[in-house]
DNA sequence: ACGCCAGGTTAACGACGGTTCACATCGGGG
DNA sequence: CCCCGATGTGAACCGTCGTTAACCTGGCGT
């Protein structure tokens, strides 16, 4: 495997889920966010490694300098998303304190942030999970698993009277809300969104 | 062999929107509903035309006894769904009388009923859109936009003080929530699921 | 009884796309 | 200065898949 990208010591810049290094990213990070782009428009399995490659200005078979396969980038993106939810997730809980409450809107804001800053992975996750190596396919249900079950515990401390199953589908409802973003693009400007979807979400999941 | 299948046969949720004929479905009916399952399932690209011959008891080239091409089986798909979301939505409307909050109720309650119903359509439709031919895909496309509008209006009527692109993206939100009934499956029973969503639902388009 | 057509079947074709290969290039360390 | 590893290129390989072709069959109208 190629050795992965210089590590920017201990690296305090934040970075957005796929932008490793926002000022010079790696060809292998380029790569990563150029095919992120083309999947969320088309479909992993209609975007050509060529179309890959000319997005970052470089030919086709040139990806595999990066990647063992096509379905291997996939995976990296699809893990990275998913194993940043869930850390993403259990922070938000963690630092919110006890009150439920407070952790649902610290859930829901990170949340709407999350979809808006990375709409493409948004949409790539739910679209082409199904396109996955049966073995990577598999972990990352484990971890969206993971994540949802932060939610449901928090849902159901919120209304223990529901059952957890209704919490779950409660869950579920609101990732379709918050997650609705990359359809509804651009026509509001972003702290509007935010707050329109961080409103609705909570809404919706107190309701 | 089998000159016609057996009845009702396939065990799984059947979507009623493309039973034209519930009793003894034309093989192209079942066809179209078989493969809506499968496009729903795997993706539209992912399955074969000998897939779906398969799932209903034929080789692949029979297809081509009743779809012109693949694309076609897609587009009659996805250009049934948006014609009756949108009469089915401009008829709810209609019937509810002139209070917008009504209006919305009954708009909530046929898209709930209409994600229940056709989970594998709901799913396609907002998957394969791309995968479709440029000609099919505009049509599909102005008449989910005119479902929107439906939306759009009630929902404007129901809060003047926000602007359509406000609406705009509460209408998407709302259909993200209602239509994330794929991903919650079967965990509540129907009559709760079902009250669930509009519950939500309603609770998010208002507040 | 007969022929025709709707609807199937298997085999083959052709295009597309992922992957590999053999070869260029270039920049940096011994 | 030269070698080497990293990176990229164009050509070729090959499996998959949509589609077509050629042939079969069983029921139905006349």
């Amino acid at each position: 495997m190629i050795a992965s990208a210089p590590d920017r010591g201990t690296g305090a810049g934040t970075d957005t889920a796929l932008a490793a290094d926002a000022a010079r990213p790696s060809r292998r990070e380029q790569i990563l966010r150029a095919a992120a782009q083309l999947f969320a428009e088309r479909g992993s399995r209609s975007v050509g490694v060529d179309d890959v490659g000319a997005a970052v200005g470089v030919t086709g078979p040139a990806i595999y300098r990066h990647f063992a396969s096509k379905d291997a980038m996939l995976a990296e993106m699809l893990l990275r998303i998913s194993e940043r939810l869930l850390a993403g997730a259990s922070d938000q809980v963690a630092a919110a304190g006890p009150d439920p409450a407070a952790q649902l809107r610290a859930l829901v804001a990170f949340q709407v942030d999350f979809a808006l800053d990375n709409p493409a992975l948004i949409t790539v996750q739910d679209r082409d999970l199904g396109s996955l190596p049966p073995a990577d396919a598999a972990t990352v249900r484990r971890l969206q698993r993971r994540y949802v079950e932060v939610w449901v515990d928090v849902l159901t401390r919120l209304r223990p009277e529901e059952g957890t199953d209704a919490s779950r589908a409660r869950a579920h409802a609101v990732f379709g809300l918050v997650n609705s973003t990359p359809h509804s693009a651009g026509r509001l400007p972003r702290p509007a969104m935010a707050a329109l979807l961080a409103t609705m979400a909570e809404a919706a999941a107190t309701a």
